[in-house]
DNA sequence: CAGGGTAGTTCAATCATTGAACTGAGGAGT
DNA sequence: ACTCCTCAGTTCAATGATTGAACTACCCTG
């Protein structure tokens, strides 16, 4: 456990992961989302590439990078999930702020993490977030916010697919 | 999640958290198991305190104090567990550390902590902790090692239960 | 009333974090 | 070719946290 903490016990990591489960990509997401400091961000991604967490992926054109979670990193899940929700149910005094549901099935999952109407613990490939009722009232305004507000969203998937420019919609 | 780290998110916390689990309650073995610098560890427990997650319980007689787990904080389990079983996995070459079991049918728990006998996920009240094959091979001789080395033990209770003093054996 | 154990506090040196400004690579438009 | 823009970082001074050693306060024992 010490040497799991060394992975991802320091400040801002876990919430860096957290947001790989949701999809966020890159620097600059990571960035307008978290409200972290550019410097620390970009040492916490160098630390989580180096330990086989998340790879680096830059696209073939341009200047872009994608960070995205590895099968060692997915794997973090039950753990993020489990401090997730031991904060819904001690420290949201307005109900949940996320759901998660089975994508399969389209139920919600409970507190051990477990589909109800399937009886597994679904990967979190297979799990859908939503916001719930104690959702943050301040609305956030980048876009990974807007996104995350617009409807539920599959885990591990990009949130930006193809257009990830804010130009004119596509062809 | 981000009000959830505010509370044990802090480098050393889990740590402390984890030795309640094993039943470590006094200022003095936290400090001599973690090598915590002593102010960090007042700190630390201080804000533990503070938010509910242990409480402090001075002796009717002498100095010594007692931290123990709330409610809150026991039920912080699933996450403390979840974390330790992925460094089991990932970080830990020589095999596992520390192995759970069931105390009331003695069979030892998977990795999602459920009992494969009892088909349940049992409280860390009910469980037991032992050294496994991958044990830290460096002899600690501080007494929260010793003990632990000493055989399987009884999760959320005291490691040293009545005579805590050095003082001669025996009543 | 000395001696020892326990739970802290204090403090200077070291280390990490913050936020703002800067760099450098790579298109897109003209 | 040239300028403008975006993206992913780096640099750096100021601020804040951590460390380790020494110190204090309290109670019990002899």
């Amino acid at each position: 456990m010490a040497r799991a903490l060394e992975v991802v016990g320091e400040r801002w990591t876990l919430l860096v992961l957290r947001d790989c489960f949701y999809g966020v990509r890159r620097f600059g997401d990571f960035h307008a989302h978290l409200d972290i400091p550019r410097a620390v961000l970009a040492d916490r991604l160098k630390a989580l590439v180096s330990v086989g967490v998340v790879e680096r992926h830059p696209h073939i054109t341009g200047v872009e990078v994608d960070y995205v979670l590895t099968e060692r990193g997915a794997d973090l899940w039950p753990m993020v999930f489990s401090l997730a929700q031991w904060g819904e149910r001690w420290l949201a005094p307005q109900g949940a702020r996320r759901l998660f549901s089975h994508a399969v099935c389209d139920t919600d999952i409970d507190a051990g993490g477990e589909c109800p109407a399937c009886g597994v613990v679904p990967p979190p490939a297979d799990l859908t977030v939503r916001q719930g009722p104690g959702a943050d009232p301040t609305l956030r305004d980048d876009r990974v916010s807007v996104v995350l507000r617009g409807g539920p969203h599959r885990l591990m998937t990009d949130l930006f697919p193809e257009p990830a420019r804010t130009g004119p919609a596509g062809s």
